[in-house]
Formats: structure tokens, C-alpha cells, sequence
DNA sequence: TGACCTTTGGCACTGAGTGCCTTTAGTGTC
DNA sequence: GACACTAAAGGCACTCAGTGCCAAAGGTCA
């Protein structure tokens, strides 16, 4: 009998939840690597069946991905909302910007978890998949305002385009324990923009 | 004995190679899907052990890929060779034009390769490794233009938005039997030029 | 013929992912 | 408390990709 005005859910309840199998999956993958550590591993230290871990993510390169689909919510709710007399690519900037803040607390895992996406490479092949949900975010957006078709040449060539300057703006910021990610995405698209706009503007240090 | 001037090699003579390896499994793709086709399947229309199959392929991921180093030396080369006085922007538009120009009897190979490559997910996934290479011969074309590194920010940008950017007209380009590549890809750069040059200049048709 | 070299491919193994089916832990009802 | 009902858990067996190891095959040259 339930004393809750909720529901109570029929049938067993859920003996771990994603983001526990997380935490465990990545106190392995930092020890272990990410290769290093097998499904086995993870679901012994989770105490649960090989069988079970496959009813909480598809696949062994899906743990790293969170929530993503909530922030992609977020992301499409922020250029819905966004002031339609502002510029496209100023709007996109800053709805990068704004999709990527991180509460400062959580910023460590972040990292974590981005490393793992960026650095390992069948994660980083694996992520080709994920990131079409958000490119597709993008380009629904882009046809939204020029009245393009959303699968159309522009929209997409603009959403594939902004998720690579979204990736190397990451990779620098991998780079470096301090850097702002924030500023970095910034910019990225600022230097893009600006190679397009008058040839080199941006002979800066000394290269090799 | 050998009666040519070439210098025999030495050893067992290869049984097959990769082109030929390409042509069965393409084959088999066609008529069972990618994914439908086992190594075993290829090894046995080939005539050969499954253990000899990943002595010309890495994986079964690689095999659409062909030559596609000898052709990043083509692109490097002919970045090499561009006049200095061409605006970056610019030469790499016209560089990925030429890269990606084909001889029209291999203009259906082609399609094929690239639908197999941008259609299975399997295959986008491992593409983006595949990419990397491509990304970094414009990387360094970039860093050595500007005077940034390599691996700096700008360049790496760069790179990542004009794969952004090639991909999306390939995307289009598969979509319509009859569509011209070097046009799209042409348009394509242009179009994400003109989108950070003057907010939206274009509203062309209507969308959905 | 025999020394030497390289490719081939068989065999056994690991590890991811899946389908099927039983068990387990909950619910509400009589 | 016994019962039907429900959903999660997980065991089992299987497929398939990929790898390490090693012996056999097919070439060269002296």
C-alpha cells in the first residue's frame, strides 16, 4: 500500500540507477582505462548481472553520456526562447556558450567525462552518433530562420560546422587544467567568423 | 628466376589485395547490408582464411575506406603548391573542391564508398578516426599560414569546421543521384561564409 | 637439394552485445 | 495469507569482431 499521493510503480524496483553505474564504471576506467575495463568488471563492482548493465545503457561507449538528452531540452529550449531579432550566428554563439556552462562543482567530473569522450578513441567514434542529436538542434534552428529546410544544404553544413568548432574549443580546453571553456568556445566561433571575414587577420605567436 | 629487371621479392607471393578484397565485400554489402556481412562471408567469397582478411584490413570498418592516404598526400600537395597571396579561406575552398573531385567513371564507386561510409552508423562512428588525418593536413596549412600551432586553437577550429562543412555536402550530394559534388561542397563553404558575414542573407525557400 | 623468407590460415581465446526464458521482488485483491 | 499480476534481474547460450600464437605453404636464391 502506498501512504504518498504518488503512484507506487508495479512490479520489482530498480536495483541500481544510471548514474550509480557511472560512478562505478568511472572509479574503474580511472583505474583500469577505459579499455582496460570490461562489462564483467563493471557489473561485479556494481553488484549486478552482465545482463543487467545492458538494460541501463545500450552499450559499454554510451556510459560516458549521461543525461544528454536533458541538455539537449535545455539547448532547444534556450534558442526557442532566444530574441528573434538577434543575429543567427550570434544567437548559436552564445546558445554554445550557454549549453556548455558547467556549475563549478561539477566541473571536475565534466572534465572527466570529456576526456574519456575526446581522448579514447572508440569513444570518440562512438560520439559521432550522439552529437547528431545535437547538430540536428542546430540545423532545426538555422532552417527555422532562414527557411531552409532543416535537412537542407545550409542548415546542416552550419549545425556540422558549429559542432566542430564546439569539439576544438573542448580539446584545447582538455589541454590546459585552467582553461575557461566558456571563453574558448567564444573564440572559436569569433575565429572562424573572422578567418571568413578578411583573410589572416590573426598572425599571433610564433608557430611551428 | 626472375627475368625482369625488378628484383624479385622474396617469400610467399600475396594471395589477394586489398582492391580486390573491396570488390567482393562491396558485393556482398550490396545484396546482405553491412552489417548483414560477416568476415566470414567476405573470406569465404574471396577464397581466402578469415585470419587473412585482417592482414589487409585492420577491420571491417576500413574496408570502404580504399587508398584514402594516397589521397591526403594529393591535398597536402596541392596546399603545398597553392600561391601564398590566395586568402586562406579561400585556397581551402578550392582545395577540398579538387580533393574531392573524381573521374566520372568512378563517380558511381564513389557513391557507393561514400554511402557505405556517411549511412551506416557503424561506419560514420569509425569515420571520424578516419577524419582526423584529413583535419590535420588543413590544420597544419592553417598553423602555417597564420603562425599559430598546429594543435592551437584557430587551426584546429578551422579544420574541424571545413570537415563540418564537406561532410554536410556529401550528405547532400547522396541524397540526389543527379547532384554535383564540387558544387555543393562550393556552395557549401560559401554558405557558411555568407551566414557569419551578414546575419541571414539568405532566405531562399520555404521550410518546414 | 636445402637454407631462407614471407604469407597464409588454423586454433583457441577474449570481450561486446543479443535473444530467450526463468526467477525474484514488488504491487493490489480476495 | 494465498493469489494473480507486473516489471526488473540475471543466467545461459549464442554470434561476431578482433588477436596472439604457431605450423604449414609457397616462393626465392645458392
Amino acid at each position: 500500500m502506498s501512504t504518498t499521493g504518488i503512484p507506487a510503480q508495479l512490479g520489482r524496483r530498480r536495483i541500481t540507477s544510471r548514474a550509480e553505474l557511472e560512478h562505478v564504471a568511472f572509479e574503474l576506467f580511472d583505474r583500469q582505462g577505459f579499455e582496460g575495463t570490461t562489462i564483467d568488471d563493471i557489473a561485479v563492482a556494481a553488484g549486478i548481472g552482465r545482463r543487467t548493465f545492458f538494460r541501463y545503457f545500450p552499450s559499454k561507449n554510451d556510459v560516458p553520456w549521461g543525461n544528454f538528452e536533458d541538455e539537449l531540452d535545455r539547448m532547444r529550449g534556450w534558442l526557442a526562447a532566444c530574441p528573434p531579432q538577434w543575429p543567427l550566428m550570434d544567437a548559436i554563439r552564445l546558445a554554445i556558450v550557454d549549453f556548455n556552462k558547467v556549475p563549478p562543482e561539477d566541473e571536475r567530473w565534466h572534465r572527466r567525462r570529456m576526456q574519456l569522450i575526446l581522448g579514447v578513441p572508440v569513444l570518440q567514434a562512438h560520439s559521432t552518433l550522439r552529437y547528431a542529436e545535437w547538430r540536428q538542434v542546430i540545423a532545426d534552428f538555422v532552417a527555422e530562420r532562414t527557411g531552409h529546410p532543416c535537412d537542407g544544404l545550409l542548415p546542416q553544413t552550419v549545425a556540422y560546422a558549429m559542432l566542430g568548432v564546439a569539439i576544438a574549443a573542448y580539446e584545447q580546453w582538455l589541454q590546459d587544467d585552467h582553461g575557461n571553456l566558456s571563453e574558448l568556445l567564444d573564440t572559436a566561433m569569433r575565429d572562424l567568423a573572422a578567418a571568413f571575414g578578411d583573410g589572416l587577420p590573426l598572425r599571433v605567436e610564433p608557430g611551428r
